[in-house]
DNA sequence: TATTGTTATACTCTATAACTATA
DNA sequence: TATAGTTATAGAGTATAACAATA
């Protein structure tokens, strides 16, 4: 077994090294945008595209519900989410960006980009393979996930 | 700003979201072996090479000293690693494995490479493709980090 | 009864600041 | 004095189990 850190890595090594990189740019930048914690962050990046309910924050976070209960708990006392009772079901509550966590989230979300686009001096084609290859592969794993269900 | 969790995302977006994908199998396969938790699995890993001080720790972890000194700790208390008294310095310790934890990482580490080769059916051109291209950004990224040394 | 989400509890992880031992 | 690492403390993150409210 060959040193992780160092050398010319095989296909699965350096994606898992990859995302250890891109994990601490990702919590750097929480830090750098208000101190949010990484966790914070993804909640508020999920919120982006609409409110969401607990259950499918849990899923798509992998945490359990009490665990999301105490993320929001946090981030709701900071101002930057709010919780939105559903209007068919009254056990279910969406959360929801305020206009401050959702300026906050776009400006973190755009700094999280330029970092990641700016690791390494890419070739254009080189960049749009690897977009390519690695939308298969996350299409794949949405996949295989919809089989488990 | 798309729904970053669906649909074709450009190169960075994409990377981002593959980095989440493997934390969640990295950390699955941490409680898999021995209810490793993810930090104290990546701690095993980075010492399958050899033993290394808790200075060289920290810097790979980006953790503060007192962090790395709780994780060595309850990893130690798990029989997992061990401290060693450096010869010429008497204030540093190197941290080792033991032998169940060079088996358990052994074990773990190679796990975690047949759950990543598996995520994708990708043919094996696309994996040297971006085998090539992640080792450059982890080589781009490693010269930087040299140079703001 | 079943489901959604919260509360209670315990543990891990992390940072900041003060400290000890060694150089 | 300076450096390597620990201790003290506080807070975030997480899981399990028991619970309340609603379906």
């Amino acid at each position: 077994m060959t040193d992780p850190t160092s050398g010319k890595l095989e296909y699965a090594a350096a994606l898992v090294q990859l995302s250890f990189l891109i994990q601490r740019v990702y919590a750097q930048a929480s830090r750098d945008y208000d101190q949010l914690t990484r966790q914070q962050a993804k909640l508020l990046c999920m919120l982006l595209s609409g409110p969401v309910g607990m259950a499918e924050l849990g899923a798509s976070l992998s945490l359990e519900k009490s665990s999301l209960t105490g993320l929001v708990d946090r981030t709701e006392q900071r101002g930057l989410v709010t919780r939105v009772r559903d209007s068919d079901d009254r056990r279910v509550w969406q959360v929801a960006l305020t206009d401050a966590g959702e300026g906050l989230a776009r400006r973190f979300y755009a700094h999280v980009m330029r970092q990641v686009e700016s690791l390494a001096d890419l070739d254009p084609a080189d960049r749009e393979y690897v977009a390519r290859i690695v939308n298969q592969i996350l299409a794949d794993y949405r996949g295989s996930a919809d089989l488990r269900r």
